[in-house]
Order: C-alpha cells, then structure tokens, then sequence
DNA sequence: TTGAAAGCGCTAACAG
DNA sequence: CTGTTAGCGCTTTCAA
C-alpha cells in the first residue's frame, strides 16, 4: 500500500499538495497532472481510516433494520443505497434482530467508527437514541415513529388499516379479523386502529377485540394467530394481514385448511414479491418501501450537509390494489 | 468524546495502561479498577478508527452478496453474522447487484477500511480477486466457485439438479424443461448438468435444447423462461427451477395459465420461504442457505487468526422434501 | 499556489 | 507490571 508520501516523491512535490489534488482545492494544472501520474503508476488509493481518524467523520452511513429477512425491509435498503452512492457515500445495513441491546451494539458502532448518519427503524419503542444524538450526528427514523424530535418517513399507516378493511367490506365480508405486529409498535397500532374504525362503523355488533390479534412480525405470527382465528366456535370470514409476513402466514394456514383465498378474504398491508398465489385473489395494499428509503436518505444527506431546519415527518401515501378474482 | 489520555489522567496512569485495560494484557488489579472507573465516569469508547490506523485491521468483514432481495442470500447472510458478531466482528453487508464494476468498488472499500477479510458470492466468472488478494487478506468464496486458489463453500448443485429431476421422473413426468441462471454461473451450469444427466438417462428420445432455458436468477426470469416453454408447440409436462426466485416466476405463470402445480410438476432448487403455496405441491430441494453462512464465516476467521493451510472447498449437502399431494 | 509541521486517538516496542 | 515515545496516513493551519 502506498500513502500520499510516496506519491508526493515520486511526483516532485509534497504531501500536502498530493492531499490537495485528491481533495479538490486549487492546485496548479503541472502538478496536478504529475500526482495523477505518480499515484497511478503506485496504483495508490487514499487511506480512508487516515482520513476519517483526521476529519473526525467518514462517508458511511448505518441502516439499522430490524429484520434483514423481510423483503419489505431489504427493498427500503436498496432506495437507500441507491440514494447514497449517488452521493458517495456507503451504507452498511446493521440487523437488529428486532433486539434494542442488538441495536445498542450497531449504534455504538456508528460512533466508534465515526460514521456520518444513521437511518434506523427502530426496534422497539424503548429504543434509547439519546446516545447517538448527544453526538450530533443525524438521525433518520423510518417506517416507525419515535418520541425523539427527529425527521422521519412512515407509511400512512391508518389509511393502510382502513383500506384495507373497507375493501373486504365493500366485497361483502363481515366478521373481519386482525392480525397485526407487536402492540406497542406505533405502525401496528395505527393500523389496527384504522381497522377498528372502520369495522365499528360498518358492523357495530362485532366483538372486535375477539377478532385482534397481536403478534410478531414475522410468518409464524401470522400462522399462529390464524390457527387461533380459525379455532374461534365462530371463526372470521376474512382477515386483514398487518404485514407481508404475516400475510404469507396467514394465507398459508387458510390454504392448508382448504380456505384458499377468496373464500376467506384476504387483505395484506404490504407486498407480496414472492408469492405464488394468484394475484387477483387478495387485495395488497402496496407500501411504497423503496421510496421510503430514497426520501429518509435524501433527509438525511441533507442534515449531514448542514441543514438546520425544524425535524419532519413525512407520510408516504399507499396504493390499494383490491383483488380482482371474487366471484 | 473523551480519550485515552482523558481517562488516564483521571485514572492517575499512563495512556498506554489505559490501552492495556483495554486490550486484555497484564495490568495490575487496582490499576484496572481505576481506569474502569475512570472510562465510566468519562463515558469513554475507544475510537476504532485511531485502533485501525495504528492495528492496520479492523474487526470488520464485508459479505458481498449479488442479490440483496433474494431471501437466499439474506439467510446466508444471517449466518455469517451470528458466527462474526459471536466473535466481535461486525459484518458489512455489500449488494454488487450482479454487476462487476460494483462489486469492485466494494471491494476497494473493503481495502481502504482496513476489513480483515471478505466473503463473496460472486458477481459473474470475471470477477477479478487479483488486487484484493494481492493485499494478502483472506477471501472465502460462496455459492459460486471461483478459478482462484481460496477456500470455498457451495451447494452439491449436479446433485441437486439431478434429486429435482429423478423426483419429477419417478412422479411420472416426462418432458421436464429446465430453467436456469446465467449459464456461466457454474452453479447454475451444474444444476442444469445434474438435469440433463438424469433426463437424458430416463428419456434418451427427448430434444433436452429445446426444453432448456438460461435466464436471470429472478422472478422475471422465471417468468419469461415459462411463458416461452408453455408457448412451444409440445410444452413441458413439468419444470426444474433452477433457483428459488426462477421457481416463484415459473409457478406464478403457470397458476395464471391455470395450471396450478400438481398438474405441471414443479421442482425448485431452493427454499420457498414467502410462498403461499400449499407446501405439499411442489418439489423442493432444500439449500442450506445459513449453514452455507456459517461455514464460510468460520473459514474466513480461522484464515484471519492466520491459518495457513491450502485452500478447501466445503461442499454442502442438500435434502430433497418431495412434494406430497400428487394424485 | 505551495510546503512544513502539528496533530487526530490509539498501539506497540522499548526501557525501567 | 508500567511509562515513555514514536509513529499509523492523512488533513489543515500557518507561513512563505
């Protein structure tokens, strides 16, 4: 590995001019040139450890999700990469496991190695950002909302949970269930909340409570609570799926039973990338996750470039895309 | 963000036993009680990046994946992490999306961060591992094999392309077509040798060209793969899927021809795992995706700790989960 | 526009 | 066991 002193001698000049042409600040045009030469014939790259360790910052930025598995959360990862590169800098995406003392550890992380933002989707609502913040880098969070004033990203999370909803209502079903992610998760609960709206207006008799339920985020919350569902001495004729996850949970234990889909409605908040199902059969609210991930980027270069403004929390609108296949 | 030389003065010891503490080498027991007291007053983390520069290496590996949305790669990756963070690495998770130039910058990131190594799946055959290599950090292929001498994990691809076959044959199928990745992938040529092999054996008769498609590695691929072979004048009776994101196209296309699986067989290389599919329909040839992880990530630690001897390339068995509810 | 020189925070000889 | 000291490679005043 060559450093900027070998460059220097072999170009003529000194350390300091070789830190200004990779730099950009004004050099004359010879000498320019002769660095550009010396460094390529030394196939030299600069040492960004050096750099970040002088500069105090480095172009990287964390993206803490709390599940690399769910394509929901590696398709925001890929707007925000795209978004970043652009702008040269990297993102290295931290997996929380959906653990704060997990997530605690990538944050620790993002200071130790002085990385310049962190765009994070927090694991839990007793997430501690106060760490991270007291050093002044910024923070993004996205798809969930958190109690510290800082700029965010969510879904329009209870216009997922009513559209959805009245969809399954608009095609004539009515013991609706719920099956959503963790309680204390605001996007969750705001989606359960727009289902509950809506279902109180339309069937004021249901025992809504009996047809909620809460669960992980993941494909076996979603199976466990529709073996439950499906248990009840009167079961739901259609379900509303919180997440993608859950929705392929829910979808597999209905077709596993012989309920294959518009038999029981369906209604996923989220996509579904990799189903096989026929994709008339259930109504997909579609969360826009890859812009979610451009824009909470474009907020946060923003903030690491200086910008000062008040915190803002930007709702991204969703596409409901009813099935088509109910007879 | 306070220092070495903060905590020791405070501590009333030299920076370099502040180090030491730090480090796990001998320091007498008072003396390590007064600069724990001390970092924990102060609040002091160790700036990795001062740690880098002077230790040239970082705890960090990169994980080069070319498929960041396939659930293929993001189980694997799980498994590098568990086995790295186990042992106080960190793990940056790099998507080349299966393009070179990407993929090497990347790589040169890898560089210039001072990683302690990297694991790679490769973008393509050219892949060029010269300069990393030449930086004398350890590499460990995955998925794919490389025409570098370094160690190496792949699937038993020849033989899962023949369990996918012999299991179609032995359900009564005849003309089986094969849908595959880029045809210089090797993993993907293998797959499609083990097909051939075993069809060619079964039904000597058959045009095994005209039944064979190369395609990406993604749903689209599987898609246009199976429009074309249902479109030929003699379609397939069945289909070997090459992958798990071609096997969700290829059965997404059939469903909407109404052809839902049992009636064309099905078998897919690759885990299924968002399928809403009843599980029992399609054959699936399970990959050890995680164990492919957990593998190379103890390879890769084993050649950091400074292990030297000749490369080896770990080939994973696979298990065949027949599919049940043929008639 | 250019060079000299002083660190950024940490580690690793080398003495003691 | 402990302290002193010399850098790791780069950036950035400060002078020239």
């Amino acid at each position: 590995m060559s450093t900027i002193y070998d460059v220097a001698e072999l170009a003529g000049v000194s350390p300091a001019t070789v830190s200004r042409v990779f730099n950009g600040t004004s050099v004359s045009d010879e000498k320019v040139a002769a660095v550009r030469d010396a460094a390529e014939k030394l196939s030299f790259t600069p040492n960004r450890t050096a750099r970040t360790l002088r500069r105090q910052s480095s172009e990287v930025i964390a993206l803490v999700i709390p599940d690399i598995e769910n394509p929901y959360f590696t398709e925001m990862a890929r707007g925000v990469e795209d978004v970043a590169s652009e702008a040269g800098y990297s993102v290295v995406l931290c997996n929380s496991d959906a653990q704060v003392d997990k997530e605690a550890t990538y944050l620790r992380i993002a200071i130790a190695e002085h990385m310049s933002g962190i765009i994070i989707a927090t694991a839990d609502e007793s997430t501690n950002l106060d760490t991270i913040l007291a050093t002044g880098r910024p923070v993004v969070a996205v798809d969930r909302s958190t109690t510290y004033d800082i700029d965010g990203v969510v879904m329009a999370n209870r216009a997922a949970g009513t559209s959805a909803t009245k969809d399954l209502i608009d095609a004539g079903y009515r013991r609706i269930a719920y099956i959503g992610g963790p309680e204390h998760i605001d996007t969750a609960a705001e989606r359960a909340a727009g289902w509950r709206t809506v279902l109180t207006a339309a069937h004021p008799d249901l025992d809504l409570d009996g047809l909620q339920r809460f669960e992980t985020f993941r494909v076996d919350g979603g199976r466990a609570a529709m073996e439950e569902l499906l248990a009840l001495p009167e079961p739901p004729d259609a379900v509303v799926a919180g997440n993608n996850l859950i929705g392929v949970g829910a979808i597999q234990v209905l077709t596993e039973h012989g309920l294959t889909p518009p038999e029981v409605g369906v209604a996923v908040i989220g996509s579904l990338p990799f189903t096989t199902l026929s994709p008339s059969a259930v109504t997909v609210v579609r969360l826009p996750a890859r812009h979610m991930g451009v824009t909470a980027a474009r907020m946060l270069l923003e903030r690491i470039k200086g910008d000062k403004q008040p915190a803002r929390t930007v709702v991204l609108r969703n596409e409901v895309q009813p099935a088509s296949k109910r007879s």
